[in-house]
DNA sequence: AAAATTAATTAGAATTATTCTAATTACACT
DNA sequence: AGTGTAATTAGAATAATTCTAATTAATTTT
C-alpha cells in the first residue's frame, strides 16, 4: 500500500495538471491497482482498501476510480456486462478475457497498430479512445 | 416486420443448425433489428416489439436477444457502462460511439486486420471474438 | 389424434452494479 | 481562525439485467 517513488510522483502531477486533490483515498486506490494489477472490480477494490482503510466507502472507491480514470492514471476495462474492472497499464494495449478462468490477461500491441486501425475512420471520425476486447480460452500448456 | 426471403433463410437455417425453435417471438426480434440498423437497446427493441406484438414481454426480448446473439444472428455492442446494443451487421466490423450524439457507427475493417490483431496473441491463446470499440466525436463536415 | 416431453414465453420479483442525495469532513486561502 | 470549495460518507435510489415459477406452445411418441 505504499507507492513508489516513480508512481507517486505521477500520481501527484497527473492529479495536480487535472486541478484535482492528491487525497489519501486517492492514493490509496491507486496504490491497490497499481500493486495488484489483476485487474479488479470496483467491489474487489473495496473490499481490498477496507482491509488497510476501514473507514473508506464504496461510494468514495467508485468516486476515486471515475477521477483515476478521467486523469487518465487507470484505465476502466468493460468486457460483455460484467462489472467493470480497473487497469494500471498505461501503455497500448488489449484486453483477452479467458471464459474459462475469468481471467483477464494484457494483450501488448505496437502503437503503430493501433494508429492504423484508427486510418479505417471515415474522415470526419475523431478517436479519443480505442478498446480492444478479446474474448477466448487460454490453453493449458503441456508442461 | 416482414422479414426478407434471405433474411428469413438466414434466420430459419441458423437456429435449425443449433436446435433451437423459430419462434414467432425471436423472428419478430431478429426482423426489426435487421429492418432498423440503429444500435437498439434491449428496452428500445422491447417498445417496439410491442407496437406489433403487444403481449410480448420483457423477459422474452432478453431471452431472444440472447438466443439471436448466440446462434450468431445478431451481435452485441457493449460501450463502457451503457445498456447492450445490438446489430445485425455480420461483416467483420468495430463500432464507433460519438460522445456529441450518442450515435453508434460501424466501422467496416478488412478480415486480415482482424486476423492480424489475432497474431499479437501469445500462442496457447485462442481468440473466439474481438470487440472493437470507438470512442469520439463526429465533426460536422461543412456542407 | 391424444398424451407425454421438452422448450419457450410470460409476469413479476430479485439481483447487481452503479449513481445519486444530502450531510459531514478535510483542505486551501485569506 | 473563518470562509469557500472539493472530497468523502452512508444510505437510498436507479437501471439494466437475470431469475423464478407458472403457463403456453411445439414436437415426439404412443
Amino acid at each position: 500500500m505504499q507507492l513508489s517513488p516513480k508512481y507517486k510522483a505521477l500520481f501527484d502531477t497527473t492529479l495536480e495538471k487535472c486541478s484535482l486533490k492528491a487525497t489519501k483515498q486517492r492514493e490509496h486506490i491507486f496504490s491497490l491497482i497499481v500493486d495488484k494489477r489483476d485487474h479488479p472490480t470496483a467491489d474487489e477494490i473495496f473490499t481490498r482498501s477496507r482491509q488497510t482503510m476501514p473507514t473508506i466507502s464504496l461510494a468514495t472507491v467508485y468516486n476515486c476510480l471515475d477521477t483515476l480514470v478521467e486523469s487518465g492514471l487507470i484505465r476502466q476495462v468493460n468486457f460483455e456486462r460484467e462489472p467493470s474492472r480497473y487497469c494500471p497499464n498505461l501503455k497500448p494495449h488489449a484486453h483477452f478475457l479467458c471464459k474459462e478462468t475469468g481471467l483477464i490477461y494484457d494483450i501488448d500491441l505496437p502503437t503503430a497498430l493501433i494508429e492504423h486501425l484508427k486510418t479505417h475512420l471515415p474522415e470526419n471520425f475523431k478517436a479519443d479512445q480505442i478498446e480492444i476486447n478479446f474474448n477466448g480460452s487460454v490453453n493449458r500448456q503441456k508442461n
